[in-house]
DNA sequence: CCTCCGTGCTTCATCGATGAAGAAGACGGG
DNA sequence: CCCGTCTTCTTCATCGATGAAGCACGGAGG
């Protein structure tokens, strides 16, 4: 029997006589100390049973350990169903797998102290925070524990300088501008008859449903406050009156929300033309209702989706392509470089791209 | 300015003149003070600019830091890719997630001895390893640590019993059964010649391409290995020398693997008239490759996958279910119990289930 | 009036390692 | 023969917190 508590750095040192220090150097720093004796330490260590130096202990005295906290708007186990936050996820580590740091998946949780505690609690050396709303005690529990904090998307520069982390980077796209993009596109087909289905616009759903402007405006989901923004200024540009525009919010980014939400929309009257959707997956659940109602896209109806992202080219989508696997790699990127001692890297907006596909065309004659 | 070095527990109790564990307290043991003084204590804390209790210290002294470790074969950024990885993934994420664990994912690398190190260096209080070769050095390194483990499909558990770790809890499927049963049914439907296509039989690959029977015996990858054994036992069965049946194997499983290996095959003569695969992703590189050579599927040659992954229900692809979520569950349960006291759990072989779509059919009558 | 107990806070040791600085020989140069 | 330098190892303090145990006080119970 080797023991029966844990083996340590001094166990080893005192069954050979040497210092502590000769032992941990044997392990992390082997030119300080002669070979003969590194043989013989790592021999004894061998015998012992010891597993080698505690990663907790050396990064408590050392001050990093090598890992980045991701947390995640949602739980990870919507993460995961969700291939923009895969792809967001794929993008983090080609950039964190090369500097040899791992990344910690921040549990989230429906209880709201313990998604807090999740943050507070990650053992990492810095940490990506994406896609949360500006009222997010998530936000303020991560600059809190001033930690070196990269965001993406959302909360947008200003509200980090409005919580006292100014210089914190931030990699997006201009979500406006690209959400009056698609919409421009879709009404220079010639819609005028035009509905959107977003994702949510609160973290605390009021009630799911069509909302009237006063509610969008209220949105502290920058995201969609901003794309909803990008739909209306695109409107007004052909004189639509955003008052009569049917839009639709669900709980978050998935086909179900989608199907839900087209049902929603294409019962109000007259009915839309078009529906502009915030994600892509969202587009894939209207299409599937478009379907069930008998609906021929584009023919009978347009869909636009957002993201570009994994079901968009099979699904002949319009969309709005986005850099998503990019904004990761920048996420982390500036994240490396600010534990590097390198300055907070400030806002960093990456560009979009409207995708033309065959799920939108000109309205029906009526 | 509140201080140039960082603000500890020890800073705070000095500025109200309490103890550190007073303070401590205030933090972690809300009952173990008065109301009067905790609030006293969390003012001066925010005044300071105190971060809160630094985890790494608080995981040191506690013996926990609520993360567990998650090592993949290949590199992380291929674990996004890999339409398995990911699911396997969201199926440990929703295990962990409720318990209120972080999920660690360990950077892979090419460089062996990065690779060993950043598992060694892995803050966490348990690892899940997944689908290691039975001689990756991971799996010594993550023995070797004496830290909690779960194995998913591969190394063996007779393997982690070799390298003196018998009890780890270890979760897969029969294999070689399940690659029987695939074999089997396009053997049924009257194939005679047939070719496989599979991923990595050994970590270091010495030659891809064709692997004569003694290459296929002496692969490391225990999954590869059962699999190649259970198409060989269906043979078997219908009196097919496996000594005539081209095997190729290529460094991973994707498309482009999938698709250079049919080349490979098809160029064989006689042709295969039908095609197994090690997984859904190399079966659809096959399926380009066969649309590029003008070949119909499966009128001129079935193709069957394995792991009823993403895209095979959408290619209409034969395959074998086989629950990877679950796995990853399983996996993380089995190391959330341990964790918690409870003893091993040892090995435990899930379900598998033939399905047959369109990619199979009788071979052409020639 | 004395004892017992709970509340609220403190003391002490410890979790397991590593950075900075220093000391003892060995060795080469002048 | 002395001195500076290198190698090899040691000493000391410290990273930042928390478990276990202890002390002081006030109120309840006998």
């Amino acid at each position: 029997m080797p023991t029966d508590r844990p083996v340590t750095l001094r166990a080893i040192a005192e069954e050979l006589g040497v210092s502590a220090k000769t032992v941990s150097n044997a392990f992390s720093r082997p030119d300080q100390l002669s070979d003969r004796l590194r043989e013989e330490v790592l021999a004894t260590a061998r015998r012992l049973g010891y597993p080698g130096p505690n990663p907790l202990a050396a990064g408590l005295r050392r001050g990093r350990v090598g890992a980045i906290g991701v947390a995640y708007d949602n739980g990870l186990s919507y993460a995961f169903d969700d291939p923009v936050a895969v792809e967001l996820l794929a993008g983090a580590s080609t950039v964190a797998e090369p500097a040899g740091a791992g990344l910690l998946l921040v549990p989230g949780s429906v209880d709201a102290h313990r998604r807090e505690a999740a943050v507070t609690d990650a053992v990492v050396d810095g940490m990506v925070v994406s896609s949360l709303a500006d009222d997010d005690p998530l936000v303020v529990a991560a600059v809190g524990r001033r930690l070196p904090l990269a965001v993406v998307d959302q909360p947008r520069p200003d509200r980090l300088a409005e919580l006292g982390a100014p210089d914190t980077p931030w990699v997006g796209i201009d979500d406006r501008a690209a959400a009056a993009a698609v919409a421009g596109h879709v009404l220079a087909l010639g819609h005028r008859r035009i509905a959107v289905v977003s994702f949510g616009l609160h973290r605390e759903p009021i009630r799911r449903g069509l909302v009237d402007e006063a509610g969008q405006a209220a949105a502290t989901y920058a995201v969609s406050r901003d794309r909803l923004a990008g739909y209306r200024d695109a409107a007004a540009g052909v004189g639509i009156d955003w008052a009569g525009v049917p839009v639709f919010h669900g709980e978050d980014s998935t086909p179900a929300v989608g199907a839900a939400g087209a049902a929603a929309v294409l019962a109000t009257d007259p009915r839309p033309t078009a529906l502009l959707c915030t994600s892509d997956r969202l587009a894939e659940g209207v299409l599937r209702t478009a379907a069930r109602l008998g609906l021929r896209v584009p023919a009978d109806l347009s869909v636009a989706g957002f993201d570009d992202a994994a079901p968009a080219a099979g699904l002949g989508l319009t969309t709005v392509r986005q850099p998503t696997r990019r904004k990761g790699e920048e996420a982390v990127r500036a994240l490396l470089d600010r534990l590097a001692g390198q300055p907070g890297a400030g806002p960093r907006t990456l560009p979009t791209e409207l995708v033309v596909r065959t799920s939108t065309g000109p309205p029906p004659v009526s």
